[in-house]
DNA sequence: CTACTTGCAAATGCTTTGCAGGAGA
DNA sequence: TCTCCTGCAAAGCATTTGCAAGTAG
């Protein structure tokens, strides 16, 4: 795969990076994961995990994500229809929305125009300063029918 | 400004209005849910609720709240830090979003100004239809610390 | 050697459900 | 009287964790 962002070369050295500095090693279980998400390209579930990474136990996989996850390496994504999914961090992916189907819970990654998110982040800074409230990031997802469902 | 869309006092005759659509009744129990949800103001979680109406049991609750789901009336809402909680359908409440708490959990409800809304609905409906996605609504939500816990 | 990993099985904890008695129409 | 509602206890399930053996450094 030649034709990637040019982080997906890099995102295995990060990944390793920032796990030692848990003191953590990027074992073969937890970089088959990465590549999961990696080649996957949208939030996957512990089902689409487990189907594709047969030899990995379920325990291991969760084990493996809650770290991943405090290492800041994923990010744990509530698709809404209690269907647990994960997907890299988004300073490894860049910063997207999800189109979400609420039949068959497809998830999908999108980009707004950056001129869109320059709004939305002036309109959330002020909202969230007005309520005293301290903003870290957002998230803005499209509920609907996907092209297979609707 | 006051946020009282005028709905608040029919609210109790659309839900009976639309329970009796799917041949439930309006019983004390989901009319005691309904006027937690009212009064609350955001997303609540069923511990809120178990505290706040410690006569009802959980597995009423949890009944009641499918029932008012399926009826229109309530909504699910994933805060993200697997604590699911509930609050009334959108119809009945208005166009809106949330501030959650990294740290609490808390939810605070907000409205956006009108004009971001219409132009996020603009770029949400391009972006759906390149996709081939029917968008039936979207969620924004802002994550950070709320004012206690920043 | 010492510390981090992993599998398996057991334990959790939230949510759902079977049943039988109640209540509204 | 028929259908829907409720409580309780039991069941389900996704996720987490204790433990002991495995392995990288």
């Amino acid at each position: 795969m030649t034709t990637m962002t040019s982080t997906s070369g890099d995102t295995h050295s990060v990944a390793e990076r920032r796990l030692r500095q848990a003191d953590q090693r990027y074992t073969p279980g937890r970089r088959a994961i990465i590549s999961l998400l990696l080649s996957a390209g949208h939030p996957v579930s512990i089902e689409d995990i487990a189907s594709q990474l047969p030899d990995l136990p379920r325990s291991s996989a969760y084990r493996h994500l809650t770290d991943l996850e405090s290492a800041g390496l994923v990010r744990r994504v509530a698709a809404g229809d209690e269907f647990t999914r994960f997907e890299l961090a988004e300073d490894l992916t860049g910063h997207h929305h999800h189109l979400v189907c609420l039949n068959c819970g497809k998830v999908t990654d999108v980009i707004l125009p950056s001129g869109f998110e320059q709004q939305a982040a002036r309109a959330i800074a002020r909202l969230a300063d007005e309520a005293g409230f301290q903003a870290h990031s957002h998230r803005l997802d499209v509920l609907g029918l996907c092209a297979a469902c609707r």
